[in-house]
DNA sequence: CTAGTTGCAAAGAGTTTGCATGGCG
DNA sequence: CGCCATGCAAACTCTTTGCAACTAG
């Protein structure tokens, strides 16, 4: 009912799929994406069908205002918390292990139901740390 | 050198004081607040002002692309992680320890040093969660 | 009096939408 | 051929800025 294979779609998600801990915003993809060039409207829009398919992640960034997208990586992705780093703008994803732990200390502590999926936790990657 | 003492600064710290539990946007500062009104670029200029002066917390909604203010109490905010519910809106703040144990679990299993004042988990409250 | 403040309108930034054209199936 | 996709420009939303009038100290 929905849904054509366009090139202009699979050239969006290949470039997600190629930087799988990175997020961009719809502006920084069309400024990265190599050329024949996309229209912005087109981008805005073919983000928002691969989000609705669920094989990209959309969310707005901590200190900005823009909606930034990511390659959803099915078994990195499902049912960890993400971890972004403040000052290269990395993601990591925390083990199930310690997203247990977390959930556990919140619901415990403050009787609080921690969603995986919208939590992010912002601070320092280890290599920026040393810096 | 800067910052005199107007009624409409006193007004706009007032209505945040007053709802310490809730964050808003400018524009539902504006819309809620008691007449007489104050006119939207006074009161953006006013919550930057009081932003820097460190009296309320600014940060950008999950799921939102609006900026939100909060009043920051600085007993119950300093040194602590915000726990947001995602239906009802209110702030929870963790204890210290919580955050120090959350904090730790994340240096040891991934090596990343998390921002208490960046982070916020998402989830649903107490109250919500029987609803 | 002097510097910070206010309101209004205009400018910006990011994103969305209407519409005619072009492409997938 | 029918429906989805694309480009372009216009519309929108939230926020910032320029400017002249206005006030706190």
């Amino acid at each position: 009912m929905s849904g054509y294979k366009t090139a202009q779609r699979r050239r969006l998600m290949d470039f997600l799929q190629n930087n799988p801990d990175k997020q961009f915003s719809a502006q920084q993809i069309a400024a990265n994406l190599p050329a024949p060039e996309i229209s912005l409207s087109a981008i805005y829009r073919n983000l928002s069908v691969l989000e609705s398919a669920g094989l990209i992640n959309r969310f707005v960034k901590e200190g900005s205002r823009e909606v930034y997208y990511q390659y959803t990586q099915a078994e990195r992705c499902r049912n960890r918390i993400h971890l972004i780093c403040t000052k290269c703008g990395k993601t990591l994803h925390a083990e199930p292990a310690m997203a247990d732990r977390l959930q556990s200390e919140a619901l415990t502590s403050a009787g609080f139901r921690v969603d995986r999926s919208k939590t992010v936790l912002y601070g320092l990657c280890k290599d920026c740390q040393d810096k």
